[in-house]
DNA sequence: CGCTTTATTATGTGCAGACATATTGCCTCC
DNA sequence: GGAGGCAATATGTCTGCACATAATAAAGCG
């Protein structure tokens, strides 16, 4: 029984693995040309599709450069790309080993979002819900939920009770999204949500914004802050 | 002239588009089964493995679930996946349209980093270079750079002039690394992070921290801060 | 009835060949 | 020497076929 994945020595794995120990070897160094696809599948012995596979990967993950006619080169810049995964609120506390808790703190109708006067595309006069909610582990302050929902496109959640399920649930399930945008930042803490994760007022608190459009309607802004020992990982 | 892609109607991109598009508009809704390549490539007249090709990239980007002889699904839970470039700051402040500036705070060779205690795989009684620079945004603070490099692995950094060359930009031109891990969190400028970024003591910064290998192999850890200003911004 | 073995099935991958497309760089013409 | 056109070239993609692999469902059996 095979505990290590066998691979045959034709597998665009094998040629990614070997390909990427050359360039790690500086055997390639950054910026320099590497040998076509048609003479590297010379090389392996496969099919240029297989070569092209495999290249196709590393170009994707940034260790190179691939232009039609140019060639393929080591990326010269290394631009590493790294994937945030971004799981409901639920599954991020539960896969911590917590117990995931919730709470609804404030819900209103408003019809002019003035905070909002940033985002350009957020409906101008539109009906839209304003949820604040917290979000728990084990019992104990998780994150700060500050949420607007365009009444437009999810009519529905007006009637739905956000005190059982959260708002961040109630959408992934019911209305989906084509884009959307994730911006990262460091903030202070203002007072109503110093008191709700604990914390000092003014005290260092990680955000997590994220605008979701389907196609060009905005459905949501939401805004999670974090306490300052919160930790976002991802490996490259 | 084609200002957009003509995209004849059997490349995988149009089944991307086209399957998205059915998932988006909840045709198939989340959990739902999809009909299986073979169907797939005949009802859009196409090879399999154009079929193929589209239904990977869906569910690498997290949209799709797909196991062998089960099947595709709609993923039921969308844990979508947004990717975080990571540039060199040089090219992330000129990206911004500012100019770049550095200057290097301090430089030491330790040979106990105390601090690092908690990275198990930081070699115990190793010389480590300890270095603290700012890098510069128009002239202005942008961010603060604390770095530790493993000078098992790269003992040529002693002899460069980091005033010169960052030691961020002197790694990647010099070294390779085959993984890295980095931690996003929000912490509190301590006494000499805020006399340089020219904020209060206690404010709130945006700290990356990044911690990369060769191999099983340490190379640097650095920490970076950014003002709490500062926003790291993604799309999916 | 529960366990093991075997067949079935959908995805994963490889191959050879073909054509498409974007660039580059040469070549010509003025 | 500069501008424009054209050929060469490396990557991008598609096809039709084949076999590999994983996971499920069915069959067999004690």
């Amino acid at each position: 029984m095979p505990s290590e994945a066998p691979e045959g020595p034709f597998s665009w794995k094998h040629i990614h693995r070997e390909v990427l120990w050359r360039i790690q070897s500086r055997e390639w160094p950054p910026g320099a040309m590497i040998p076509n696809e048609v003479d590297l599948a010379e090389e392996f012995g496969c099919a240029r599709a297989t070569v092209n596979r495999a290249l196709r990967e590393l170009a994707r993950s940034g260790v190179i450069d691939r232009r039609r006619k140019a060639g393929t080169r080591v990326a010269l810049n290394p631009v590493r790309r790294a994937t945030l995964e971004i799981p409901v609120i639920r599954q991020e506390v539960e896969g911590r080993g917590g117990t995931y808790g919730y709470a609804l703190l404030s819900r209103e109708i408003v019809s002019s979002p003035a905070d909002m006067s940033d985002l350009a595309a957020w409906p101008e006069d539109a009906h839209v819900l304003h949820v604040r909610a917290l979000h728990l582990s084990d019992g104990r302050p998780y994150a700060h939920e500050d949420r607007w929902v365009n009444l437009e496109v999810a009519p529905e959640i007006e009637g739905a009770d956000l005190g059982e399920v959260s708002a961040n649930e109630w959408l992934v399930r019911n209305v989906s999204y084509s884009r959307g945008r994730i911006v990262l930042s460091a903030g202070a803490a203002d007072a109503r949500i110093a008191e709700v994760l604990g914390c000092e007022s003014g005290a260092p608190v990680f955000q997590i914004e994220r605008t979701t459009w389907l196609h060009e309607t905005p459905i949501t802004w939401v805004r999670l802050s974090y306490p300052a020992s919160h930790r976002l990982s991802t490996s490259i």
